[in-house]
RNA sequence: GGCCCGGUAGCGUAGUGGUUUAACGCGCGGCCCUGUCAAGGCCGAGAUCACGGGUUCAAAUCCCGUCCGGGUCGCCA
């Protein structure tokens, strides 16, 4: 090694020693006589002095340092004279007084600042990632990324899960999300599929025998990019045989939670993990993922609607509709921007409008609420009696403000929970430190598409139904419940799972209930069915996202970007690295692929 | 594919039709400076205002289009 400690290490135990460091020149103070450098390396930082009285040789050398130069310091460590300690630095009691300097290379200056925490472009960092990656808040995000994968290996190990690798060259299932396509040069004309998940290799490991299987996953699909979603992401994948429900669940619940206690200090979160329904959380959240660090329920205003005089909500209803709502606490006093605001919030995520109700006064009582106190884009179709009955369902008080919105069901929901999720923001209820995880269970096995007119299933097709509903395939399959569960945390999915069908007869049940011939399923399911016939134990697994739970364990991550090395922007473009490109002529044709112009 | 926001020195921003020779902070370069850690002081360089077209006596500023980034709906079993 050329250095012989990190510089981040140095503490005053170290006093008196004599040192060698090397790094890169993180911040220069030059007094014109004492020059002091911060010198970074991967574990921190640390102050090298030079003084031109100690070492005039050090003190020149130093003098041509600039910012992100790499260097080498040899030096004695020395306590820092009293009153010039840095409490804010680990490093901050010692520093090392420069015998010798060398540079080790030069550095151009940065197109952004390194040192400081300010806000950069983000193309910018994309495409200058490699010393984006060197800023004290990637770092962390890196090294903690490091850890709680570390942490995973290590507690699965410890309960006898074994890794094991599946292949990201597989077959292409054309239902779900696209597939990335890798073509094949020796079968013109073939392509491989990038795995969307390692499912059904890891249905054929329990089936193999292994019983415990894990995976650190690398999954992919072709579809548009959010700031939670990238076209590949990381999977904690595993699967386990001879379980219920029950034991993936308490088994991903003392995960997440020794995760959370051990590895991020920063964060507390709340135990036991709540069990919601599928149900129930569609009826007080709209969403199936919801923020549970607040309350601001929805209330289902339908019947309430009926009997108003209002077009408005009349039509919804008529349509098939419903009409809900929720009470934002204090916010009666919304001034008619404000509450524009929020209008157009709603229009945008697909609500025709939004019903707003607000009343004035104070106390907790509504006994004394008079129609001059209540003002709403819709007060003169409503009784007083009716806004009483909506308040007293919204749980609002004076002071309050009620957001309603009436639609399809779907339209509403999506609406709502978004409105809900911004009140929860504007109102600072959505504490950062806090992660309220749950597990959401007794999902719906179908959803209907009115796109193919066709029943889908909600998840996958592997998902096992509760074992009571098989007669429903024939006669309510909407009413089918899965043995399906997801781990919500603060408003995201972070992860996904069932107990699989494992009977050949059942699961080609499913199938040819989703309208698949007995060649597709052949086809493409032929290879799983055939090992469901060769003593397939009972299995189950789940797969939590490793992204999106580092963006939540993250004080420094804006989105999931930010705790992936290198990424890709909104269309899907490597910014560093300008992929995609095109290729030579010479690889297409070996592929045996024309580009046809559009 | 739809909608919304944005693109001005290396970076972050201000300027939204005419006293703008495009301003400020950071950074950068030079000089001064022996206890700083957002070091300080003085001086200086640095911008086809994303790109293309249009309106106007006059455009960074208004209009149209394109590209790029972000958010969002669709999409994401």
């Amino acid at each position: 090694m050329l250095k012989t400690i990190a510089c981040g290490e140095l503490r005053s135990n170290h006093v008196g020693k004599t040192v060698t460091l090397a790094g890169w020149v993180h911040k220069r103070r030059d007094h014109g006589g004492l020059i002091f450098i911060d010198l970074r390396d991967s574990q921190g930082l640390v102050q090298v002095v030079f003084n031109p009285e100690r070492s005039p040789a050090a003190h020149q050398v130093a003098e041509n340092f600039r910012s992100e130069w790499v260097v080498l310091v040899e030096g004695e460590v020395a306590l820092r004279p009293v009153g010039t300690q840095n409490p804010h630095m680990p490093t901050g009691e010692v520093e090392v007084y420069a015998s010798r300097a060398e540079v080790l290379n030069q550095s151009k200056t940065p197109p952004f600042d390194i040192s400081e925490d300010g806000q950069v472009d983000e193309l910018l960092r994309m495409q200058w990632r490699y010393l984006d990656l060197r800023t004290a808040r990637m770092h962390d995000n890196l090294v903690l990324r490091h850890r709680v994968v570390k942490y995973m290996r290590d507690f699965l190990d410890d309960r006898g899960f074994i890794e094991i690798e599946t292949p990201i060259l597989i077959k292409s299932t054309p239902e779900g999300a696209r597939d990335y396509l890798v073509p094949s040069r020796i079968y013109p004309g073939s392509f491989y599929a990038l795995p969307q998940s390692p499912q059904q290799l890891k249905q054929l490991l329990m089936v193999a025998g292994y019983e415990r299987y894990f995976q650190i996953a690398r999954c992919f699909r072709d579809e548009d990019l959010r700031g939670d979603r990238q076209p590949e992401h990381t999977q904690l994948d595993l699967e386990m045989s001879f379980v219920n429900e029950e034991d993936i669940l308490s088994l991903i619940e003392e995960l997440f939670t020794d995760i959370v206690e051990k590895v991020a200090s920063n964060r507390k979160l709340v135990k036991p993990f709540a069990r919601l329904r599928y149900d129930d959380v569609m009826a007080r959240y709209g969403t199936d993922k919801p923020d549970l660090r607040f309350g601001l329920e929805l209330a289902d205003l339908t019947e309430v609607a009926k009997a108003t005089e209002s077009h408005v909500l009349h039509q919804a209803v008529d349509g098939g509709g419903i009409v809900k709502g929720f009470a934002a606490p204090g916010c009666g006093g919304y001034s008619r921007r404000q509450v524009d605001e929020l209008t157009a919030f709603a229009q945008t995520r697909g609500a025709r409008g939004l019903i707003t109700i607000s009343l004035a006064g104070e106390g907790t009582s509504l006994d004394g609420l008079t129609m001059e106190q209540v003002r709403s884009t819709i007060a003169r179709f409503l009784t007083l009696e009716q806004v009483k009955q909506i308040a007293r369902r919204t749980k609002a008080k004076p002071g309050d403000l009620i957001l309603i919105v009436a639609g399809p069901a779907k339209v509403a929901n999506t609406a709502l929970s978004q409105l809900r999720n911004e009140m929860g923001q504007r109102l600072k209820l959505t504490d950062p430190t806090l992660m309220v995880f749950a597990f959401v269970t007794d999902f719906p096995l179908f959803a209907w598409s009115e796109e193919t007119k066709a029943w889908e299933p909600e998840h996958h097709l592997f998902t096992a139904p509760a074992e009571d509903h098989w007669p429903l395939l024939e006669t309510d399959p909407g009413k089918m419940r899965a043995r399906h569960y997801d781990l919500v945390c603060n408003g995201m999915e972070l992860a996904s799972g069932s107990i699989r069908n494992y009977n050949r007869e059942k699961q080609e049940r499913i199938m040819r209930f989703l309208g698949y011939t007995p060649e597709q399923i052949d086809e493409r399911f032929g290879q799983l069915l055939g090992a469901l016939e060769y003593g397939a134990p009972p299995h189950g697994g789940i797969a939590p996202g490793i992204d999106r739970f580092l963006y939540l364990l993250s004080d420094h991550a804006d989105s999931i970007r930010d705790v992936i090395a290198f990424p890709k922007t909104q269309n899907a473009v490597d910014a560093l690295f300008h992929a995609p490109a095109p290729v030579t002529p010479e690889q297409l044709k070996e592929l045996h692929i024309r580009v046809v112009e559009e």
